[in-house]
DNA sequence: ATTTTTAAAGACAATTTTATCTTTAAATTA
DNA sequence: TAATTTAAAGATAAAATTGTCTTTAAAAAT
């Protein structure tokens, strides 16, 4: 579904989220350890992140990554950031030119599946999920 | 979504189908021209789904790809020979161990939009997508 | 039987994605 | 100011995916 950019990279930013709701504010090395990632890949994702202003970086001593306590974060967003938007937009068989005048054959069908998706990554935030996390009802790793 | 094996993969055998239900048994050179596929690709997908009795083939003069006239093939079957069943099992955030029981955050979120495309796919047949094809309700490529 | 047509198989090449390593720049602390 | 810590940036490497080419085997037609 997504790249293993990107699937780090949602990993990285929930675990900063829930950090962050304690004024943490972990460096990658902190962060690749609790999500179980390879640490600068990590580095690049996140840093990606930070040049789009989805996350904030704070460097030298003490620095790391960390977000805004009140931020509205959405998941659609960072998944925009690191894969694009085809997942919500392009053609399920990858024509180039598919729209409901000259659909695939499969248009309407997955039109469906992708709106949910959509809808889905649109309207859950990041906060939502790491307060899931902090409460332990749910994992980052095994 | 899916990999550009599954995309010409799932193409080509629409094409086959509509074909087949006029008792035609088009060769990789139709196939790649009528779904814009990069032709030795294409025949290495071909060729795989025929290992895996997605399709049937025939070689020598006059042979090529077909589909029984009454096949059941569902849209399902093809995306698991090509790419597996990934998509419609695994975890959106890639863990390895992620289940009801220990959920990564989300997994209820995506379980849904999982479930609607398997749901989807499933319930999808080959000759009903070759059917409108064969209208000209929809369209193979651009 | 020979030739032709076609799929099958496998070797090879290019590109993209994933992953790592090294150097640089910024910020803090002492 | 010097030393330390950290993100940023960029070069490099490995692996996977995508794409091509060549050879082989099967089937049909002549």
């Amino acid at each position: 579904m997504f790249s293993k950019a990107c699937e780090y990279g949602i990993r990285a930013v929930l675990f900063i989220a829930k950090q962050s709701q304690q004024d943490l504010r972990p460096n990658i090395a902190e962060i690749a350890k609790a999500v179980d990632s390879p640490e600068p890949f990590t580095a690049k994702v996140c840093q990606q992140l930070a040049r789009e202003n989805v996350l904030l970086s704070k460097k030298g001593p003490n620095g790391g990554f960390y977000l805004e306590k009140d931020s509205t974060l959405k998941l659609s967003e960072i998944i925009a950031v690191i894969d694009g938007d085809s997942i919500f937009k392009g053609c399920g068989l990858g024509l180039g030119e598919c729209s409901s005048e000259k659909p695939c054959p499969v248009h309407d069908q997955f039109q469906e599946v992708r709106d949910g998706l959509k809808k889905m990554c649109e309207t859950t935030t990041i906060l939502q999920l790491a307060d899931k996390l902090q409460k332990g009802e749910t994992f980052l790793k095994l």
